[in-house]
DNA sequence: GCTGCGCCTG
DNA sequence: CAGGCGCAGC
């Protein structure tokens, strides 16, 4: 399973899980910044994956985006809500710490866009808005070089079963294109027969694809190198008087594996059966066989594409991957879609790859042998060992002495060397991997969590936002960072904006913050052309359009069913994931909300029953039953931690603790809506209340709660009219 | 009796 | 998050 997918990212999930978990050390008052690139958050053996490096591939430029997303200023800072209460020391939140709230992604991040535009000094500029000729003319030069450089002999791969015979058919699928790749360098189309011409217009834009797979395998491989000097000293320093040359063997094996895997499978994809009608099914076959068996380079949604390509071409079905319907590229601008198809998909796999770069920078520069050894493991598991190229030796250890900025800077320029160049270090073969020291025990390294399999994910990330069950269990003292869902959907955006754009001149694209993805498409995965009926997933909940209600919270304005609300299924019987969603935003508001109040801010349930109704209570029972335990939980823990003036700063709930990123997450999973100040300080006087019982020995009294859930009952606050709409509201702050 | 709440459990 | 239960208020 690829839980890279979009799909991952739907399953709805809860933090529950925390409730029930032992009282741990969490950092109470204050965001655990300090301990974050030390602090497990992703045990389970299920570290987060998802793009980080996707909105660099925006076609307006990276720095831009992230410029915009660090600008993203009501993220978690001052609403426009009036303070009613008149609760004292509600400070505004220091910026650096907000920085820190928002998760070491946020730092991840801040060093994206340098690293990145030196990784694709052109490429991260131009983005995908780049014309496919573009691609092929560097893809020719890599394929020319690697031809070169290879010299590998054919072998003709027979039909074995063996990992070692798909493996070699894959690898030696570029050198069976030369004599395709005649038609290309002797002039473009053929001239006869427009149906033969489409056909071979095709399989070279597959062949162009792949050749840029090959380009992005490269880079990928560079940058492993330079990253490898560094870690190299590491591990020479760590393993000093250990019998290091063994291990270093091994490691640097598998970590060739790991490579191989991933480069063999995105060959594999592209394997010559591929362009073969008759090979749909066995190419459909391998590619599945990669979805389970490769790495991040070969996700499912690009076999998806992959395979659909194929069946589209040939059994005129939908190639839902693009959302092409199958004889639209066959039109006059077919072959502009097609480009565009190309395009997103080769994004994808630039995103994917550079994500992997920035993990293992972000790594690196926090605590690298940890987090690369995670990753290592993380990706040997995802990817599968499997008997990949065993050639590495000792003796291509890289020099010692090369610190983390070296390391960066050398991927840096190593990136902007001609390939020619590179390609003469890849005569190393695949030695540039790391030869030792990524995978010590975990006691080597305090920073790893003390069971292995629970792989220190680098703390620069942020957990997935919907798969964090697993860490969340494991550590309930260390709650996942303020996770960072947009990067998520940027590629999404970013390729329903390259189709959608389609007629436009590309080139002519106005710059637009990175954040602007949520101006594009509410419907997740936003399959750009016509899939609209597609019902979108609860995860896109929030993930509606900019535009709409802005600064007041009550305006109703812009109200074009798109703008404001994500759709839910208009006008339904029973409620919907998106009305749980907009129930747990209005938590933010109203902890007891009567039921004719429900019944007034879910409309579009056509049948207001007993039934639905005390489904809603049930929900706000829910969680109000959350909200207490929380509260309760980190009251307790305060009592312990000897807290003695609550009013004092003692029990501040500001939006950088752990609490409100605990509620956060419960409340408002998706963080596209920004906590209203009121809720902020509701929960920081339930706290305080919790606490003063505590602490006043009054919780031996079996209804020592009740006295608080009347003070809180009583601090409801007028929902939003904007609630009163169907549908799932989004942020009406955020982007102020 | 109905409704809503809180607690517990799965 | 839902179901079950007991309880309390109306």
């Amino acid at each position: 399973m690829n839980l890279r997918s979009g799909g991952a990212m739907d399953s709805p999930s809860d933090l529950f899980c925390q409730q029930s978990s032992p009282m741990c050390p969490f950092g109470l008052y204050r965001s655990p910044s300090g301990s974050a690139p030390s602090a497990p958050r992703y045990p389970g053996g299920s570290p987060p994956t998802y793009p980080l490096m996707s909105p660099l591939l925006h076609p307006s430029s990276a720095s831009q985006s992230w410029g915009g997303y660090r600008q993203r200023p009501g993220l978690f800072q001052a609403p426009s809500l009036e303070q009613e209460l008149e609760d004292d020391g509600m400070d505004e939140p220091e910026h650096e710490d907000e920085l820190l709230v928002r998760g070491p992604a946020a730092a991840a991040m801040a060093g994206g866009p340098t690293l990145l535009s030196h990784l694709f000094p052109g490429g991260a500029r131009r983005g995908v808005a780049s014309e496919p000729e573009e691609w092929s003319q560097d893809v020719l030069q890599v394929k020319r070089l690697r031809m070169e450089s290879s010299g590998v002999g054919k072998r003709d791969g027979e039909a074995h079963e063996g990992e070692d015979e798909r493996r070699g058919r894959a690898r030696n699928a570029p050198q069976q294109r030369p004599d395709e790749d005649e038609g290309r360098s002797g002039g473009p189309m053929p001239r006869k027969g427009s149906r033969e011409g489409r056909k071979r217009q095709r399989q070279e834009l597959k062949l162009q694809l792949q050749e840029t797979r090959e380009k992005l395998l490269e880079l990928q491989k560079r940058v492993w190198k330079a990253y490898d000097k560094q870690q190299t000293q590491e591990d020479q320093r760590r393993d000093k008087g250990k019998g290091e040359g063994e291990k270093g063997r091994m490691e640097a094996e598998e970590m060739e594996e790991m490579f191989f895997e991933e480069g063999e499978g995105d060959d594999h994809l592209f394997n010559s059966e591929d362009l073969l009608p008759q090979g749909h099914l066995s190419s459909k076959k391998n590619a599945q066989q990669n979805v389970n068996g490769t790495g991040d380079l070969s996700p499912d949604e690009t076999m998806d594409l992959d395979v659909d390509l194929e069946q589209g071409l040939d059994r005129g079905s939908v190639w839902v991957g693009c959302g092409l319907i199958h004889g639209e590229w066959e039109g006059p601008s077919g072959g502009q879609k097609f480009a565009q198809a190309l395009k997103q998909e080769l994004g994808s796999a630039v995103a994917r790859v550079i994500d992997r770069v920035i993990r293992l920078y972000a790594d690196g520069e926090n605590s690298a042998p940890a987090g690369l050894a995670a990753l290592v493991v993380h990706d040997q598991r995802n990817g599968g060992l499997g008997s990949g190229l065993r050639n590495a030796d000792d003796d291509q250890r890289r020099p010692s002495g090369v610190t983390a900025a070296q390391a960066l800077e050398q991927a840096e320029a190593s990136s902007l060397v001609p390939i020619s160049r590179h390609q003469e270090k890849r005569t190393n073969g695949y030695s540039g991997l790391p030869p030792s020291g990524h995978r010590g025990p975990p006691q080597s390294s305090p920073n790893l969590p003390h069971l292995s399999q629970a792989p220190a994910l680098p703390a620069l990330l942020p957990p997935p936002p919907r798969s964090k069950d697993h860490f969340l269990s494991s550590f309930p003292s260390a709650p996942p960072a303020v996770p960072l869902p947009l990067l998520h959907y940027t590629m999404q955006h970013l390729f329903a904006r390259s189709l959608s754009n389609l007629p436009l001149h590309k080139d002519s694209l106005p710059p637009e913050p990175f954040l602007d993805f949520r101006s594009h498409g509410p419907s997740f995965p936003p399959l750009p052309l016509g899939l609209g009926q597609l019902e979108p997933p609860l995860s896109s909940s929030g993930r509606g359009r900019d535009g709409g209600i802005r600064g007041g919270g009550g305006g109703m304005g812009g109200m074009d069913g798109g703008d404001l609300y994500l759709g839910a299924a208009s006008s339904q019987e029973g409620l919907s994931p998106c009305h749980l969603k907009k129930a747990k935003l209005m938590f933010f508001y109203a902890r007891y909300p009567s039921s004719n109040t429900l019944k007034t801010y879910f409309p579009d349930v056509k049948v207001f029953n007993r039934c639905v109704t005390s489904q809603l209570i049930k929900w706000f029972s829910n969680f109000r039953e959350f909200f207490y335990i929380q509260m309760e939980r980190f009251a307790r823990q305060a009592v312990r931690d000897g807290v003695v003036a609550p009013r004092e700063g003692g029990l501040r709930l500001g939006r950088n603790s752990e609490l409100f990123r605990i509620l956060n997450m419960h409340y408002n999973k998706s963080n596209d809506y920004q906590v209203p100040e009121r809720f902020v300080e509701v929960s920081e006087l339930a706290l305080r209340e919790f606490f003063s019982a505590i602490q006043g020995g009054r919780d031996t009294d079996p209804c020592w709660k009740k006295s608080i859930y009347k003070i809180i009952c009583k601090l409801d606050s007028p929902i939003p009219d904007s609630f009163r709409l169907p549908g799932c509201p989004v942020d009406t702050h955020r982007s102020v």
